[in-house]
DNA sequence: CGATAAACGGACCGCTTGGTCAGGTTTGAT
DNA sequence: ATCAAACCTGACCAAGCGGTCCGTTTATCG
């Protein structure tokens, strides 16, 4: 997908490098945002930038690798979290787990926050990540625990916002996100009566 | 303060120069964020690139200056609504104009978001945009209009995390940003008798 | 209408970036 | 031990960046 050799099939050191490589990149991207350089990742690896290039056609698929593995993550930890108890926990557990995700990456951030950015795969599984949370929040819905209109698209929106809020205070302040996340939560699961003003965004406008 | 020229005591195409340039950049920083380049503004002004250096010493200067309009305005409408006669109202207004000026400026998200992007002069404008957020809150915050412990310095914090939250949807929504900014309003408006489980963040932790 | 100082333009500089490539090194099957 | 194929490296390239500089234009004033 995302690289050039296919799998395992491989010399044992290019399997090696290919790891360095991933762990350097993502942690490179999630302190830096996407525009660390080749050169700073490659370092971080302990190889030549030749060999990112070997590993990877172009440093836009590099990231899009390392952006689908959190995704893929984030989405098996919502899939199993539809099959819990308590709904409402539930919801409330994959918001923090998402949002989480957020505050630890500012690529992540980035890549999600600006559609442009997104490689055709990323966007894929943005799809199947609303999808997910669209299972979760219905069933909280069903059992009146978020107010009626509310979207598994919301949802996933919302834990970007949440990030973005606390992200003047992340230094000085690395938890605060959980107050707005809380916050958030609150007006997801408001009983207002009122309906939104605005309707919810339909599935794939995301694209 | 921003520029090199004080003020109106210059040459007439000078200050028509000035004028150019200022819009300019605001125009290209608002579409394409902090990264646009200087040739592209000098472009758009119709003007060569030692003529911005001419005017502003740097970019980050010239920057700041469009940064520090735009926060300017903000607090001057934040300050009339402070004696409106809806509090409620009053803050609503408030986050909404806020909003709109993050949904329409790129830049202006990268720099309140990111702290190390800020000019000093910039800091101290949001300082003072949260002394006026604080005014606005506490009005309502005493008619019982908004939950116990919501800060100005939260909903300024806020503004932020709508626009983020619409953000994937800002090609396709332009509007959606006031779904979302209704479903913060209603959390930080809810009567949840609970408390946010994280404190407020104090008022300087923003530098 | 000169004259002069201010302002302008854009070639230019040093630097960084993503990406390439020739040539040396490792691996692993034989 | 041998050797070809796979792999790695870092010098290299073109493009784009912020910022400088100086020959030229232009506003202003006596």
């Amino acid at each position: 997908m995302a690289g050039k050799t296919p799998a395992g099939s491989a010399r044992s050191d290019a399997v090696r490098n290919r790891r360095l490589l991933l762990d350097a990149a993502a942690e490179a991207f999630a302190e830096g945002g996407v525009e660390v350089s080749i050169g700073e990742i490659a370092q971080r690896a302990g190889v030549g930038k030749g060999t990112v290039f070997r590993h990877f056609v172009s440093k836009d698929e590099l990231l899009a690798a390392i952006m689908l593995g959190m995704l893929d993550e984030l989405i098996d930890t919502a899939s199993g979290l539809t099959t819990a108890d308590d709904p409402g926990a539930a919801l409330k557990g994959f918001l923090t787990a998402g949002v989480q995700i957020f505050v630890r990456d500012r690529a992540f951030c980035e890549v999600i926050g600006r559609p442009s950015l997104q490689h055709a795969e990323v966007r894929a599984a943005i799809d199947r990540l609303c999808d997910v949370a669209e299972q979760l929040t219905a069933r909280a819905r069903d059992r009146g625990l978020v107010r009626p209109g509310i979207t598994g698209t919301d949802v996933a929106l919302l834990m970007a916002g949440v990030q973005q809020t606390a992200a003047p205070l992340l230094a000085a302040e690395p938890q605060a996100w959980r107050r707005y996340l809380d916050l958030v939560f609150d007006g997801i699961t408001a009983s207002t009566g009122r309906e939104l003003p605005y309707p919810p965004p339909s599935h794939l406008s995301l694209a």
